[in-house]
DNA sequence: TTCCGACAGTGGGGTCGCAAT
DNA sequence: ATTGCGACCCCACTATCGGAA
């Protein structure tokens, strides 16, 4: 099940909401002997988490199907190091039955009780009829965003609107600095180079690859044009191969989720061209 | 008719393992 | 030993098409 991204911010009783985790999904099945933990790719996950495959080993349940997230405990996905918690979510089977079929509530309340919930396994928390004030919440705590279901939806495999995502988000202008090659069907450019000052500096601070129409793609290549040069205008880019370097006098507006270690945006996109700023004054916004 | 869901194809950061250098 | 690359994990978005509404 995977859920919709969507711009509503609701409560609704016949809803309840969960914490976004930040994570590996990761369904583990069990059928009398070991345990089989999937990623979504259907590829074993025991051998990256053998303290979760043997905490569901330990189980004294023998037969059962659950869904969730691997997390580790410092809450980052960037974060490898561990240790790592099994959130549980749903369950699809339990002793032989398949309960996929009934609403979520009941699930939950199966799920409960499915499993000894002691570290590395926790059962995953929700709350009824509250999203927007969860919302507020998540974001403030500096989650990811909430996961919205429908308290009487029933578990499939495909992506469902009874299942929707509310992302926290995070925008900022951010100069450009140079583009790379288009590839395949795309045409003009593959992703824009993009950055922030620090100081007189230009700080490096990734690609931005999606949210361009074909026009949008022409008429940002119309403009970047005129503005090429032969070095970077970034003090700190990395080499690039088949990089072409612009002036730093375009201003984007960007969408991401979040900055990463390194300064990077994590899953950038391109929401527009800021025709009103300076580039000068463009700058990292820390977070409120 | 319009809208929605699913798919393919483009693009991103990060990690890991293996092959080529 | 270093570098490059693909295959994974996480994703956002556009374009297209067929069926549902």
């Amino acid at each position: 099940m995977k859920a919709v991204l969507t711009d509503e911010r609701f409560s609704d009783p016949e809803w309840i909401f969960e914490r976004k985790l930040d994570g590996i999904r990761c369904v583990a099945i069990r059928d009398g002997g070991a345990t089989r933990m999937l990623s979504r790719n259907d590829l074993s996950l025991n051998g990256r988490y053998p303290l979760i495959a043997d905490a569901l080993d330990g189980q004294s349940r023998g037969r059962f199907a659950v869904d969730g997230e691997v997390v580790s405990a410092s809450g980052k996905f960037q974060d490898h190091s561990g240790p790592f918690y099994f959130y549980v979510f749903d369950v699809q089977w339990l002793d032989g039955e398949d309960v996929r079929g009934l609403p979520l509530r009941e699930r939950k309340a199966l799920l409960r009780d499915a499993l000894r919930w002691d570290d590395p396994l926790r059962l995953t928390e929700y709350r009824n009829e509250a999203g927007e004030a969860m919302f507020a919440e998540a974001c403030s705590s500096g989650w990811e965003g909430v996961i919205a279901k429908r308290a009487d939806s029933v578990y499939t495999d495909k992506r469902s609107r009874d299942w929707l995502k509310f992302k926290c988000e995070h925008g900022q202008e951010m100069v450009v600095g140079g583009f790379t090659p288009p590839k395949g069907s795309r045409v003009e450019f593959g992703a824009l180079l993009v950055g922030v000052y620090e100081g007189s500096k230009l700080h490096y601070a990734g690609k931005v690859g999606t949210g361009f129409d074909r026009a949008e793609l022409e008429r940002l290549a119309g403009l970047m044009r005129p503005l090429e040069r032969s070095d970077a205008p970034f003090y700190d880019a990395p080499r690039f191969r088949d990089v072409t370097w612009i002036e730093p006098s375009l201003v984007a507006q960007c969408g991401f989720a979040e900055w990463t270690n390194d300064g990077r945006l994590r899953h950038p996109r391109y929401l527009g061209l800021r025709e009103d700023k300076d580039p000068l004054k463009v700058v990292r916004e820390e977070a409120p």
